[in-house]
DNA sequence: CGGACAAGCTGA
DNA sequence: CAGCTTGTCCGG
């Protein structure tokens, strides 16, 4: 245990820094002396070590050379800790703090290295070699710092060119939505003579200046000193959103960061989503490029399959036996509980929004069918064919092994989780995960959606975009047009498949942007979620809110929805009612909706 | 967050 | 009223 260290009056003129700790809890500033040898190595950002009330804590410089508050016994800075993120980092925490109700700790620790960084190495500023012009270089030629660029190209696309040509400008941050995806293109970056960061090992040589800065969400916040242009690969990914408060998504930062260095923002996505068509100006390539970069999606109608052939059709059999390497997708059980009718095999979904019914919780016999996203009650019985027969949907992934091995005669490894070693067998099967662990580098030629009704009928509102995301994570591994994506549904003509099989994802984002705009969702309003046992006290103070800056819906099962204009009217009533005592969860703009 | 201290509850 | 729990406040 350290001494504490003494406090003192500060002489006049002594240096004062101001300190924000590293503490779950303290979203408030303290007063400390830079101690006289110090005083070069403490600067806004600088990860320092201090007393407070009788324990060391960690920190960050948040200004230095303040007026300390009068009348205050100061204690000086017990240990300078190394480099911090930059002032602009700094800043740009204030901001996400605002934007998203949370506090700048986190968002700051998000900022920071994750380990001590005493010194720098020097500065590598060597950017990669200037790309062929193609194609998709060109789409970026013109960009310029006064508007984000939606940059749409297909799934198989490499965007390696399209960064390889920002870095030309100098020093370039770019996120992408996985870690090993950050590192192939770190790799490939490389090998075209580029020095590249990758965050968070490569944090300290980030700082120190790269000509490219790269890592998976959290990349957001890592420094790049001079940045001269920022991008995003896959900007509809759920990854690129923090789960936790503050719910900030790195879209969102990287376009604020770039916004105020006054540099180019790109962000790059095959299937942009509602959210991502209102961030700036979208710019597509030729319609044989992006088909080109689409699997050949083989939508298999099951309707009209015999309910005992099961989960297989004999499109799907004969894929399996047939293709040198085939994942399969499968949903976990009681994910959904899904109703299909005995006698016309469709799916009991909402007439209303499309999203599927169960049967209601709690209801009286016969009981009545409910829909999961907007609450609509209807008896129970078939939309199609009115009959009152349906029966209950559900598999497991362990099970689905088992009978996918039957059927193919030959091994079927599980591929579960998100650690350990992709299995070198020929088939796999696994949830929607096994597409985040698979890569165009693994020789997979299809994937097979066993049942992607779990998909389309899922009661989130951002379910249909999720949706064509997978199937475009799909187009990515078997290396687009050469390869097959099969999918099983009850909903042949869904927007998502239509979308999928003509390689056009504005089939389905043009609908969507209708359902956004009639339930007044985002990017047509920005919300929040509040929840958490303080949560009605603090709803009451956003009620009584001068002018009426936002509308409350709920409580439903204990949570409140707030919505307004847009996210700076959002922040700003958030902000202006104190947060009762207790237990209360804020999130602005979540990621599961 | 975690320590300090004040205010409330219990049992003899 | 000691001994304990629970709540509220505050840290430089």
């Amino acid at each position: 245990m350290a001494r504490p260290s003494p406090a003192s009056q500060p002489r006049p003129g002594a240096l004062v820094a101001r300190v924000l700790p590293d503490v779950a809890g303290i979203d408030k500033e303290f007063d400390y002396l830079i101690p006289e040898g110090a005083a070069g190595s403490v600067e806004v950002g600088t990860q320092v070590r201090v007393d407070l009330s009788g324990r060391r804590v960690g920190g960050w410089v948040t200004a230095v050379g303040v007026e300390a508050a009068a009348g205050l016994a100061l204690r000086p800075i017990a240990k300078v800790r190394g480099f911090g993120p930059d002032r602009s980092t700094v800043d740009l925490a204030g901001w996400a703090a605002w934007r998203w109700a949370g506090r700048r700790r986190s968002l700051l620790l998000t900022a920071s290295a994750g380990f001590a960084v005493p010194r720098l190495p020097p500065a590598a500023l060597k950017a990669p070699a200037r790309p062929w012009p193609s194609e998709l270089v060109e789409q970026i030629g013109d960009v310029g710092a006064d508007r984000p660029r939606l940059l749409r190209l297909p799934p198989a696309a490499d965007p390696t060119e399209v960064v390889a040509e920002l870095a030309q400008r100098g020093p370039t941050l770019v996120v992408v939505p996985t870690v090993a995806r950050a590192a192939v293109l770190a790799g490939r970056l490389r090998r075209a003579g580029g020095d590249v960061a990758l965050v968070p090992e490569g944090w300290p040589q980030a700082r120190a200046g790269a000509a490219v800065v790269i890592g998976s969400r959290a990349c957001a916040w890592a420094p790049c000193p001079g940045m001269a242009a920022a991008v995003v690969l896959d900007g509809h990914e759920e990854g690129l959103t923090q789960e936790q408060t503050p719910t900030w998504g790195a879209v969102a930062v990287v376009v604020e960061r770039a916004r105020r260095a006054g540099v180019p923002c790109v962000v790059i996505s095959s299937c942009p989503t509602p959210e991502l068509l209102a961030i700036g100006s979208l710019r597509l390539v030729a319609r044989s490029v992006e088909r080109r970069g689409w699997a050949a999606v083989e939508v298999i109608d099951r309707r009209g399959d015999d309910p005992r052939l099961g989960l297989y059709s004999e499109r799907l059999v004969a894929l399996i036996r047939a293709e040198p390497r085939a994942a399969c997708v499968l949903n976990r059980t009681g994910r959904a509980r899904l109703l299909a009718c005995t006698a016309c095999g469709s799916v009991a979904s909402c007439e209303r929004c499309g999203a599927s019914l169960a049967q209601q919780k709690g209801g009286e016999i016969p009981i009545p069918l409910e829909c999961s996203r907007c609450g609509l009650v209807r008896p129970q019985v078939c939309a199609e064919c009115h009959s009152t027969r349906l029966r209950l949907l559900r598999i497991g992934v362990t099970r689905a092994r088992e009978e996918l091995e039957l059927l193919a005669g030959r091994p079927v490894a599980e591929v579960t989780g998100v650690t350990g070693a992709i299995p070198d067998a020929e088939l796999l099967v696994g949830t929607e995960a096994v597409l985040h662990r698979l890569g165009p580098a693994d020789g997979v030629t299809a994937v097979a959606f066993v049942d992607f009704d779990q998909e389309l009928l899922a009661g989130r509102v951002r379910a249909l975009d999720e949706a064509l995301a997978l199937v475009a994570l799909a187009s990515r591994i078997v290396k687009g047009r050469v390869g097959r994506v099969l999918v099983q549904t009850r909903v042949p003509d869904h927007p998502v498949l239509r979308a999928a099989v003509v390689a056009d994802p504005a089939v389905l984002s043009s609908h969507e942007l209708d359902v956004r705009k009639e339930l007044r969702l985002p990017p047509f309003a920005s919300i929040a979620l509040v929840s958490g046992p303080a949560a009605s006290e603090y709803a009451n103070g956003l009620k009584g809110l001068a002018g009426a800056p936002v509308d409350l819906l709920g409580p439903d099962r204990d949570q409140w929805l707030v919505k307004a204009a847009d996210g700076a009217t959002l922040a700003d009533a958030l902000a202006s009612v104190p947060r009762p005592a207790g237990r209360l969860r804020v999130a602005v703009e979540p990621g599961r909706l």
